[in-house]
DNA sequence: AAATGATCCAACCGCGGGAGG
DNA sequence: TCCTCCCGCGGTTGGATCATT
């Protein structure tokens, strides 16, 4: 017996999401907070799937995202990240605020896996591709016969499985997510409390674990690449311009965090060091 | 300017696992 | 201990957009 759908699609709205669509949504949660997905979308007047909220939410319209130019400190801490835990793009994401476990794993398929291979590195197992493999390579790239659609990138892949050994780690807490309790209104949550509680998991508080802070947010001159971002075009007015109302938040209380930084950059100097870096990212991910 | 190919990324799908009864 | 419900994750798809011919 197949598994039953999560939700009956009869009369479910599919595809990509209206404004309006976006606005009930978001609307709903900043007055009842996340979480009952299920039930969510009948609840806001939605035709959707809980599913599909949840995704929309999470990987658009939460407050949090900060969407598109990565920079290249975010890159090497991609490469890196990937390098020690695989494909599990929500450990990745949980140590990049404001990135979504969805654009990460777009922009590695996109961008980073092809330029780890156009350096010689096979981007899955991030050792130095032989020599048959890169002449391969070369001659994939100037044949273009392949149908369009079976010439993506990730469908691609060799079918070698990469090896990469479940680790088992404690779930990341996203530094700059609001943490919500369910049925914890969202407003209760707004930014503007973030500098006065830092309770960890506890009920209807922020939970901002400042020890899962990736250090590329930190460096000095890229604060910008800090915080919330909110709106970052007219379309997302309707959350800029009512709760969600704090642009940054650095955490300069903790300089730990800098020394945590200060060290990475140390580690990133020695490049040829990889396991020096592991056992770091190792310390952290923990 | 039109056709074709290539790329990007939002959204969907199915599965695994945790929580609770 | 088993069962069901629900959430979250990673893989995949397909439409939109950009680039090239």
């Amino acid at each position: 017996m197949g598994r039953a759908p999560c939700c009956s699609k009869v009369g479910l709205h599919r595809g990509p999401w209206t404004p309006r669509e976006d606005t009930l949504l978001t609307k709903y949660i900043q007055s009842h907070g996340e979480g009952h997905w299920r039930s969510l979308p009948k609840k806001a007047g939605l035709l959707r799937c809980g599913k599909s909220c949840r995704l929309r939410w999470m990987n658009y319209l939460r407050p949090d995202i900060k969407r598109g130019n990565i920079t290249p400190d975010e890159d090497d801490l991609i490469i890196r990240l990937h390098s020690l835990l695989g494909n599990r793009w929500s450990l990745i994401a949980g140590r990049l605020p404001g990135r979504t476990d969805n654009e990460i794993k777009n922009y590695w398929n996109t961008h980073l896996s092809k330029r780890l291979r156009s350096q010689g590195t096979d981007p899955d197992t991030h050792k130095k591709l032989s020599k048959p493999m890169l002449q391969d390579l070369k001659k994939g790239a100037k044949t273009k016969s392949n149908n369009n659609k079976n010439n993506k990138q990730h469908k691609s892949k060799p079918n070698i499985q990469t090896e990469n050994p479940k680790v088992h780690t404690p779930k990341p807490t996203r530094f700059t997510s609001l943490s919500l309790a369910r049925n914890d209104s969202f407003e209760s949550n707004t930014c503007n409390t973030v500098s006065q509680s830092s309770s960890h998991g506890g009920e209807g508080g922020l939970a901002i674990d400042v020890v899962d802070v990736p250090w590329s947010s930190f460096k000095d001159g890229h604060n910008d690449e800090v915080g919330f971002l909110v709106g970052e075009d007219e379309e997302h007015d309707l959350v800029n311009g009512s709760d969600f109302e704090c642009q940054s938040y650095l955490p300069t209380a903790d300089h730990s965090l800098e020394k945590l930084y200060e060290e990475y950059l140390q580690l990133l100097k020695t490049d040829d060091d990889q396991a020096q870096f592991d056992f770091f990212a190792e310390s952290i991910v923990i």
